[in-house]
DNA sequence: GGATACTCATTTGAGTACAAACGATTTCTG
DNA sequence: CAGAAATCGTTTGTACTCAAATGAGTATCC
């Protein structure tokens, strides 16, 4: 598997971001909003990579295949349209990464007792297996990850999040609100 | 141009982590930390997908080749190995975004002095316009992005990030520092 | 009840993304 | 200075990703 996104010297990101403000001083930016911005989309980076590279490719699994396994894990069998949406990735995509994951028997499809256009998938015995191997190292290195952080800093980074995602969401072509 | 991720019903994050609480409890995990860290994954994401849909669509720039204009523009020529480290993906990625580029004459290549073997790009007179047209919105979209917070909570937002950021780079594979 | 509209998952086509293999070039070493 | 080692960008192979088109199935409307 392969998604990556390489972690790169660009995190020393202090001096990158004096000298941007040095380049762009006079053209009237909010800094401010760059910075928390682009550190956003930055962190996010380097956490998918550092699971994929230090947790996820002992397993084989790729950030999508083990989002979609965790999906499961919590809510149990679900339509493909609705595990979609959970995992982040549309339905199209979905039926590739549901190919793969079928391949190695760790989801298998159940289908609609009455209406035969819909799908269900759900766990293997093998897939249950798989995600709660994975899951308690994966929450390890989350731990891990914010571990330069206090407790009560880690919930107000949670907090800030869920603002932006709260208004980036409302700003979108879907969900107008 | 096409990379994108879907914003999903999940964005209403509260209730997701109430459900995921009430499934693991018994399972010593530390929620703070994935709540944390799923967040940045979550935003992250919408911010990208945000950025490709509203804005960067209409130009018909992916967000990666937004990114390699936004580095050539702040640093100006660099070689092809800085501009990928820069954009946080790999070389190999950086020679498919650079034909694109290329073929659109945002970019050029400028052969190095004595070396063959490197290459620097730059942006052409094209390629300057674009990003100087776009960037000025980008801004303004990261502004409106983050202007469910406070001022201090963007400068805190940005200070936890770092923080993060820093400490999972130290535990990668690469950068072992 | 037969055409039409709708709603699913899937397929398609193009672009992005990685690691690993490669070829061209430069640098090191004996 | 010739062969080995290192370094650079590119190519290759596989997987992910989206939007849009497609196909299968269901619901509606007259």
């Amino acid at each position: 598997m392969s998604r990556r996104i390489a972690s790169s010297k660009a995190t020393v990101v202090s001096q990158a971001e004096r000298d941007i403000r040095a380049r762009l001083d006079d053209h009237e930016l909010d800094f401010t909003a760059m910075s928390a911005i682009s550190n956003i989309y930055r962190a996010g980076s380097a956490v998918r990579n550092h699971m994929e590279r230090s947790l996820l490719a002992d397993y084989d699994l790729s950030w999508v295949a083990f989002t979609v396994l965790w999906v499961l894990w919590i809510w149990g069998e679900q339509e493909t349209g609705h595990v979609a949406a959970e995992a982040g990735i549309t339905k199209g995509t979905l039926t590739g990464v549901m190919k793969t994951l079928q391949a190695r028997r760790l989801i298998k499809r159940i289908p609609h007792r009455d209406d035969r256009r819909r799908v269900s998938i759900g766990l293997t015995k093998a897939g249950v297996r798989m995600i709660e191997r994975v899951f308690p190292e994966f929450n390890t290195h989350e731990t891990l990850a914010v571990s330069g952080l206090t407790v009560a800093e880690q919930h107000e980074l949670a907090r800030l999040l869920r603002l932006v995602l709260k208004k980036v969401s409302s700003i979108g072509p879907d969900e107008e609100a």
